[in-house]
DNA sequence: AAATTATATTAAAACCATTCTAAACTGTTG
DNA sequence: CAACAGTTTAGAATGGTTTTAATATAATTT
């Protein structure tokens, strides 16, 4: 259980001035016992359903970019024609639920140490990020 | 080199009709010296550049998914507004260069296996996928 | 605590990749 | 070559995301 407090300042200290939606956003994202994965499309109906007040679209977008650029919440890359959040901000990695379009969890101890052996010169790696894209099994 | 006789055997052989439109596209993609990564948009482009006639853009959305489906092409996942394609069907992984929006190949070898110590009930690993992101080496 | 300034929110429009539509066309089969 | 099924096409529609520019709110200064 985190405090209304403690979300301002949070926000406050990554430069972000705690609005009234943003802090809302904090307790759909931050305030809840498990991380989870999220599509904006998601997090608007979680917000309608959780709420009474509207949060508008764009404050949606700009909100869930500037807490992804302070490292608050990461984008997940999938071939998909939606964005895909990650509340769990922790190196950790994917299955993707094809039929479902859903995520889960990939712990690192279940995917094994990723080393790269190559590098590309003027570039340092960011990110490794392992995508395990699962299918129904009918056998 | 790649015959257009190859092609349309291609096609036929995977149930596609060999049409005009399909077997230039046909030769865009795959009589090149090296695989490589392409958008719709990068794919239109050098249509219209490497010959006279226009295909149009539903044709070549209609195409690309069914060279993908007959595992002709793959689709890359990646956290963006657009899909990126890759002529390697091979199984191997890839550098994202950020600030270019460039894929960049990397063998399996590079990578090192990798071995899934999770398994979900009822579904079945279709692919394993490694993204590693790069950014400009400022330091 | 009022005035000023900087930043955030909003609804609506714009954007843009992708998909759909339905009419015209083409490859295939008998 | 006739008939059918599959394909192409331009243009419209869709849907996620971004932009706009007016309004509102938070922070800072007086």
């Amino acid at each position: 259980m985190t405090t209304t407090v403690e979300f301002i300042n949070k926000l406050r200290n990554s430069g972000l001035r705690p609005t009234k939606q943003r802090i809302k956003i904090c307790e759909v994202l931050f305030n809840k016992e498990t991380t989870f994965h999220f599509t904006i499309n998601d997090l608007v109906k979680i917000i309608e359903t959780e709420s009474n007040e509207k949060i508008s679209l764009a404050t949606v977008y700009n909100t869930i970019h500037a807490f992804e650029k302070k490292g608050y919440l990461k984008e997940i890359p999938i071939d998909s024609n939606q964005s895909y959040f990650d509340t769990n901000v922790t190196d950790h990695h994917h299955f993707y639920d094809i039929s479902e379009k859903k995520l889960i969890d990939l712990d690192q101890v279940d995917v094994g140490p990723i080393n790269i052996q190559k590098s590309i010169p003027g570039k340092k790696i960011k990110s490794v990020e392992v995508l395990v894209k699962l299918d129904t099994d009918n056998q």
